[in-house]
DNA sequence: GGCGCTCTACTCGGATAAAAGCTGTCCGAGTGCGCGTGG
DNA sequence: CCACGCGCACTCGGACAGCTTTTATCCGAGTAGAGCGCC
């Protein structure tokens, strides 16, 4: 069981974007070429994005992606699902139900126990990514990426905005 | 990302081997039979459980499977670890390295900030899973299900050992 | 009666294969901006 | 100088292909117990 590459991809997007002036849209080429990744493909996940709100796109010339909301307000839950689903990593196919010595007329009351539990694990796992905004992590990678290349990578952005 | 479906039986298998007295054995096919999955495909899941010594086996005729411990002393992080493999679920491809801006000899002293953060849901996603014991899931499962069907199912079983 | 042999039921491990999901590519349609042309 | 139209750069969405993982299935090798025959 692992996450998507596009989910490292867009956290590191939502990143940059989150640096930008408002009201400034960067194209899907420039993230691809920024993060070398196939521009393409990045597509996909950014529209992905698009579809769950956390970013608004603008067509034609000078188009692209910016946030739809402040980075105080975006979690990485939020920007996960959006990429992975809602749905939880455990499904339950109800295997107790083909206990051989279960009557033909029983009937559930509840969720099966060990779904339960598994679903717990992912509500936590949840809980973590819900608690972390994207202000968060550009406060964190503000303090420990080098000023000069902080500063020369946003002006590498800006020129194709 | 959507966890095995071999996670699901081997968890139904381990809480009927947690029922079973002491020193017996259920074949595979039985715990196949019993669950209606492919007796072939759990036998692959149940090796896993042996070689993460969580449960231990015998050959020949009246051979198979039991606990290699205490059902208390067994967790569910042990149970999905064995069948899911310990790697994280985020694996970062440190994708900032491509950062057209960034150095040649540019060295990081830190792991990516975006997967430290996955990592830690990760962790919180295995701390609950390794909060939760094996007795815990036979005490749910006992005061749940109807007193008959529980005696049923394990006379059912223990004619099988 | 006791010893050993075979037979059987089971696990283990490897080989194989179908199905699904992930990763990546390609292309056509639609859209907004800028540029050029003509009035 | 202004208006209109054309082309370009971009997004969007669908179609498609290769690869990996998941979900199986099959079979041979090895093992332990039961039953049988032989001494």
């Amino acid at each position: 069981m692992i996450l998507k590459s596009q989910v490292e991809w867009v956290l590191h997007c939502c990143a940059i974007l989150a640096g930008l002036p408002e009201n400034r849209y960067l194209s899907t080429k420039a993230l691809a070429e920024f993060h070398g990744v196939p521009k393409e493909y990045l597509s996909k996940a950014l529209q992905s994005l698009s579809q769950a709100s956390i970013v608004v796109t603008t067509l034609g010339p000078s188009g692209g992606y910016r946030l739809a909301k402040v980075p105080s307000e975006i979690t990485f839950l939020e920007i996960v699902e959006a990429v992975e689903g809602k749905a939880s990593t455990f499904v339950c196919s109800n295997i107790r139900t083909n206990n051989p010595c279960r009557p033909a007329d029983y009937c559930e009351t509840k969720p099966c126990a060990v779904a339960r539990i598994m679903w717990e694990a992912d509500e936590a796992w949840r809980a973590k990514l819900r608690s972390v905004k994207l202000s968060d992590l550009v406060d964190t990678l503000s303090k420990e990426i080098p000023a000069d290349l902080w500063k020369s990578s946003f002006e590498w952005v800006l020129q194709r905005t």
